[in-house]
DNA sequence: ACTATGACTCCCA
DNA sequence: GTGGGAGCCATAG
């Protein structure tokens, strides 16, 4: 169930996510990272399912090796958010892991 | 406190 | 390239 009062840790995940810059993604490790806690991925993930704002560029989140992981609205609109931005996906793929940011 | 779940990641066959 | 297994973390019930 979605919390009606996010935690502190999802709030540090939707500001990370919220700073990547159209047309760049990030990834899940990164976000963890910049949040102290590199080993947080799978929660970064959750948080950001758990997202009741759907307004942060949650989207432009992705795995490690450049797949698109999931997305709560749906991996295919995902990847199409993503292209419109600028962000080459290829076979479920995105060839834009060497523009990840330096979050943190 | 414990268990179950999940938009993850790494290692090995 | 694909698939299975184990590890790590936060949240919900």
């Amino acid at each position: 169930m979605r919390s009606k009062n996010p935690t502190k840790f999802q709030l540090a995940v939707w500001a990370v996510c919220a700073k990547i810059p159209k047309g760049k993604v990030s990834t899940y490790t990164k976000i963890a990272r910049a949040i102290d806690k590199p080993k947080a991925a799978r929660a970064v993930g959750n948080a950001l399912n758990k997202n009741p704002h759907a307004s942060v560029p949650c989207h432009r989140v992705i795995r490690s090796d450049g797949s698109i992981g999931g997305f709560a609205h749906g991996t295919k609109k995902k990847i199409e958010m993503l292209r419109k931005e600028g962000v080459k996906i290829k076979n479920g793929k995105t060839l834009t892991t060497h523009l990840l940011l330096n979050l943190k």
